[in-house]
Parts: structure tokens; C-alpha cells; sequence
DNA sequence: CATTTATGTCAGTCTTGTTGACATATCTCA
DNA sequence: TGAGATATGTCAACAAGACTGACATAAATG
């Protein structure tokens, strides 16, 4: 077998164990100053676990075309948004242009994403799925959608908006505006947004 | 200055430009068979975004130690979960004993993490935080604690419980258990849970 | 004592990020 | 018109952090 992760028989350790009781056992309060607040790890962590499980689904698809994470990015976001700038693109990512480059140069070349030159700035490259990219982008929505669902229809559809709206607040203020604009602009009405 | 992206006046592109229109112009509703249903575009990409913020913080922190995300990922569950045995961390992270190692050893060589042996089973080491390492791994975990704070108070902090309900069914079912009882032995009683 | 388990380690590869330096085409403005 | 700014492309080198495969050791277990 691979040396993966052990055999993994258990998902996630038990953490319960003689041994561990034995050791200096778990951060008790601490000396935090005052007022000082302890933090949510509770939430901090299940960030972490539903993000490493909601990528999980797409890299298993990606592995299947040779593509990465990064590949699914850029799919996603020229798919939702056709017609995207290499600049735009950029901003959405925070990667540096050289980084981007590899993995769109890729993705056209295998013919996942098409280019064409701005009408009114030449200069701009505008970016476009083509129909296998569309077809790959929509699988990937598919699985991570589908996660989303099956949370939702286990835990209470009542959950959604409560959910978009700390996620919403977990990004950076500065930010909000214009995430919000971009997801909003997804849909059929697309970004037309002056 | 830097050449990553770009200049970047505004965060996000507003994707509002002339051209953009002129795209093939957003995914339509789509042939969907029938009862497909679409998928959460606004939350999958929420999760992107807050994701990509939630660990901006740490980044930052970990550059002045000379260390990444993956060392953070170590010292946080050690400092959570002290007496952590290698296979459990493994099975937490779900990397590679070689990948954990790495990071691991430099950890433990820089003075951040420290080895006993097990008693009660010699073959495990049981890893624990020095001194340095908690203070670390809670300057780290005060960052993440603080977006979180900061989220509900201007969300509301009715959001709290929705929102982790909401995460943990992103969570893959099988592992839900597993997660609930390492979050939940994170306090002072520690993972005392047989 | 043979086998399994827990850990450590060497060596090589891949993806994805980074810097720095330049090149080219196009737009904008004086 | 011509200078400078902007959008993009590209070369080269490097680093982090994941992976695989192979093998070594110590300790537990039946």
C-alpha cells in the first residue's frame, strides 16, 4: 500500500490514549491578561477540517486531467466570470503573474480556456471556457455544490444565509464590496456592474 | 516595487469593464437535465475567500520565524493536543510522515516542540509544546481568534452556533465524530475521553 | 521468536508559489 | 506626434510543501 497517512483505520485519532493524559494535558486557561477573550478555536478549527474536506472532492477530479488546485481556480473563476482580464484574475488569486502564467498557458494549450483581445483596450486578453472547460469547471461546481447541499439539507436549509453571512464577515472589510459584487454578478446577469 | 499582482489600487476588480459585456457573458442557468439543481456558487466561493484571509493572518506572523503554513498546522494541534503521537497528527494532517517530518524535525531542532517517549507504549513519541512554541502557537492562534471575533460582533454573535453547525456538516460524515471530540477535547479537561 | 506497529530517513519528483529582469503591444496625455 | 504608463508575456532561478518508493530500527504482541 502507499505510506499515505499510515493504514489509516480510524479517520481521525481518538486522541485517547493512556499516554496522552500523562502529558502536560491541554491549555488551561493561561495567564491572558485580563479581558483578554479566548479565542474560537472551535470555529478555527472546523474551518480548517470543511475547507480540507471541500477541496478534497475537486483535487480527486483534477488528479484524473493532470491538473492542481491551481488549474481549478483559474477554471472556476473564467468560467463564472467569461470574459475576465489576466489583471482581474490576478486580484482574485493574489498570485504573482509568472505563477498564473504556467497554469493558464495550460489550460489553453490543452484547450480548457481561449483568449481573445479586448475590442475597446487591445491590450487586454479576454479570457473564455471553452466547451470542455465549461464541462470541467461545471463537474468540479458540481462535487463542491453538491458538499454544500448535502450539508444543508443534513444540518437545516435554515443554515444557508446565517453561513453566507459569517463567511461573508470573515473576509477582509476592505474586501467585502467587492466580493460581494463579484458573487453577485455570477449569475445569468453576469458582472455588468458600472 | 514587487511585481505581485500588479499595482493593485482596488482589491478586487470590479470586472465591470466595457469589454466584459461583450463576453460570452456568464454562465446561463445551463442544460441541466432536469431536476439538477445549481450549484451554491455564492457559498463555495464565501469559502475561497474566507479561507484565503483566515490563513493571511499566520502567514504573516510565520515569515518572521521563517516558517509556513505547515508548521503553524503542527504547532497548533500539538499546542491543542499535547502528547499528540506522531500517527495521530498524521492522521489529523493527513500528510505524509515524510512531509510531517520536515517540518516536524525543524520544529523540535529550533526549540518550538519537544519528544518524550511514551510510557506505556515505547515506540511512541509524544510531542508537546516548549515554552516558545506555545507562545507561538497562541500569538497564531490569537490572530485567527480575533478575525473570528471580530466576524460575529459585526455579523452577530447569534452567527456562532449556526456557523459551526454549518461547518461541521461540510465535514465529511464519517469524520464529524472524530472532529467533534478533538474540538471538544481542546480545553482544559483535554482529550481525556475514553 | 516471528510479525506487526510506530517511527525515522534517504533520495527523487511535482506543483505552486516566489523574485528579478526584460520585452512587446497598446493606450493616454501633453 | 512622441513620451510615458499600462497590460501582458517570458526567461531563469529558487523555495515550500506536498508526493512516491525503499529501507532501517525499536518496541510491542501473539
Amino acid at each position: 500500500m502507499t505510506q499515505a497517512a499510515r493504514t489509516r483505520p480510524a479517520p481521525i485519532p481518538d486522541a485517547a490514549n493512556e499516554d496522552l493524559r500523562e502529558a502536560g494535558d491541554a491549555p488551561s486557561p493561561m495567564d491572558q491578561g485580563d479581558a483578554a477573550e479566548a479565542p474560537s478555536y472551535d470555529l478555527i478549527e472546523l474551518l480548517f477540517f470543511a475547507y480540507r474536506d471541500f477541496v478534497a472532492d475537486p483535487d480527486r477530479i483534477l488528479a484524473e486531467y493532470g491538473f492542481g488546485r491551481a488549474h481549478h481556480r483559474v477554471l472556476h473563476f473564467v468560467d463564472r466570470h467569461p470574459g475576465l482580464t489576466i489583471a482581474e484574475l490576478l486580484d482574485i488569486l493574489r498570485i504573482t503573474k509568472q505563477s498564473l502564467n504556467r497554469v493558464l498557458k495550460e489550460l489553453i494549450e490543452q484547450g480548457y480556456i481561449a483568449q481573445r483581445t479586448g475590442t475597446s483596450d487591445r491590450r487586454h486578453r479576454l479570457l473564455t471556457c471553452t466547451p470542455d472547460g465549461r464541462a470541467l469547471a461545471q463537474r468540479l461546481a458540481g462535487v463542491q455544490g453538491e458538499r454544500v447541499r448535502r450539508a444543508l439539507a443534513e444540518a437545516g436549509p435554515a443554515l444557508r444565509d446565517p453561513a453566507s453571512r459569517f463567511l461573508l464577515a470573515m473576509i477582509e472589510p476592505e474586501e467585502r464590496p467587492a466580493v460581494s459584487r463579484l458573487i453577485a454578478g455570477g449569475g445569468p446577469d453576469s458582472k455588468v456592474k458600472p
